[in-house]
RNA sequence: GUGACUGUAGCUCAGCUGGUAGAGCCCUGGACUGUGACUCCGGUGGUCGCGGGUUCGAACCCCGUCAGUCACCCCA
């Protein structure tokens, strides 16, 4: 028989690694409800439309990235490729946007089929906030400062940088694109292959160029920031004192350009060196037309994604999730005979009720007690408890520091609940 | 979608210019050990990613395919 593998890019997490992830989750939950926002659900498979016309129908995502297929019925019916585009849909069509203010939150998986490699599968997860409702620049210093909320709490805050620009309205970036794209033409000879592909489909992309003869031509090219209106050039400047106010120091990057159609005004990105080539781990911004473009009242918005693997690769590579967030468990019971099978089962259910923050294995399955005791240690436990018979057919507890301390004690069974606190701590 | 490198036991890897596979770890039985760890002896486990081709003969050469890794593109 053939065995079956996952499908490529799809990425299976195994009981080691899922310790992470229930780590840094639980961080996220924490952070975003210490601001007040609450958790949005929706689903991953959405009409293929919807993507269409929030990411942008000339977009990579869009033109070749999605997982786009025929429902039974023959509707086009796409995985979702991101999540800004579901939430609205989903808080419009149940009247959570009209004239209202929300600070949402989600998480889940994403769908796009690129090449896989470091920090970017075809399956991946991202943790994102959006707040709808707020037209001024201070509800976008919030979700910037709380992301770095994150970065503080996981212990990221020295390896990530805020990068910030102003993209203008969807219509000055329009004018900019032909003045770029104008320019460009005229240079035509300096430029690489790619950068002439791109001069008059995606004219902006070229600003991305790795090509130093590109970016030299580029040095004397059109600004964007010289076809941002004034009232995108306001709600900057205030948006950058607000960061100085806050404390959060942020690198302005004029070619910080984002792939989605929908955004406008400011767009934001931290970045790391230490992940290789996918060096952008949170990207965001507004998006005050997406609402009404999907069909909803003019709701204005803002938000951020985060990408949950790359976070995860940067918590391993620098060691920082807790000791204690990766033991899976606190006490393993070790049954010296068969004849304790029953005990050791009573024992465990009674730790676990008389201290409900411990994890607590009991042994199964036989075997003998050395080999119970090499398992113990193995299981990353802090402390084992033998159970084992007296002469006179009683049963007494020897607790073990499954550490290199050897440090031991017998004791009778109803000592138990005393002894516990006196080898491990116990948190709350 | 493009490119480079890789694909041998559960894991990490050897395998010289082609002659039908090996080690360590893990697991397991035993010796020793004041119930894991060190040492010693024994054991389980692989149609060498898959499919073709060249050859008397291929893990090793050729072609294809699938998968992995990294990079490009783009993005989180």
């Amino acid at each position: 028989m053939e065995k079956l593998q996952a499908i490529r890019g799809m990425n299976d997490i195994l009981p080691e690694q899922s310790l992470t992830w229930q780590y840094l989750e639980s961080i996220f939950q924490k952070v975003v409800a210490g601001y007040g926002y609450q958790e949005i659900r929706f689903p991953v498979l959405e009409q293929t439309q919807l993507f269409k016309r929030s990411i942008g129908e000339v977009t990579d995502i869009v033109e070749k990235e999605m997982y786009t297929f025929d429902d039974r019925n023959g509707d086009s019916l796409s995985l979702r490729p991101e999540g800004t585009a579901v939430c609205v849909r989903a808080a419009d069509q149940h009247g959570l946007l009209y004239n209202q203010q929300q600070r949402l939150w989600y998480h889940g998986p994403m769908f796009r089929h690129e090449r896989p490699q470091k920090g970017r599968y075809r399956q991946f997860h991202q943790f994102g906030v959006e707040a709808f409702g707020m037209a001024g620049p201070d509800i976008d210093a919030e979700i910037i400062e709380l992301s770095k909320e994150l970065w503080r709490q996981l212990g990221l805050t020295d390896y990530l940088t805020l990068e910030i620009n102003n993209i203008g309205s969807a219509a000055d970036r329009k004018t900019y694109a032909a003045a770029l794209s104008a320019f460009l033409e005229t240079r035509k000879e300096s430029l690489d292959e790619d950068a002439i592909r791109r001069m008059h489909t995606n004219p902006m992309r070229v600003l991305d160029s790795k090509n130093p003869t590109v970016q030299q031509v580029l040095a004397g090219a059109p600004q964007l920031s010289a076809y941002v209106g004034e009232e995108s050039h306001e709600h900057y400047q205030k948006l950058t004192s607000l960061l100085d106010v806050l404390g959060i120091a942020y690198k302005e990057n004029g070619r910080l350009v984002r792939g989605l159609d929908y955004y406008n005004n400011c767009v934001f990105e931290w970045t790391t060196d230490i992940l290789g080539a996918q060096s952008a781990v949170c990207g965001g911004g507004r998006y005050d037309g997406l609402v009404e473009q999907l069909g909803g009242k003019p709701t204005v918005a803002a938000g951020f994604a985060i990408g949950e693997e790359r976070i995860v690769l940067m918590l391993d590579e620098l060691n920082k999730v807790p000791a204690q967030a990766l033991r899976p468990i606190d006490i393993y019971v070790v049954v010296s005979t068969q004849n304790l099978s029953a005990q050791g089962l009573e024992l465990a259910t009674e730790i676990r009720k008389s201290h409900p923050s411990l994890g607590v294995l009991c042994h199964c399955g036989g075997g003998k007690p050395a080999s119970q005791m090499k398992r113990a240690f193995a299981s990353g436990a802090q402390l084992a408890i033998i159970l084992e018979e007296t002469d006179s057919a009683s049963t007494q507890l020897k607790l073990r520091m499954l550490d290199d301390s050897n440090r031991s004690e017998i004791i009778d069974v109803d000592q138990i609940g005393s002894k516990l606190e006196e080898f491990i701590v116990i948190s709350r």
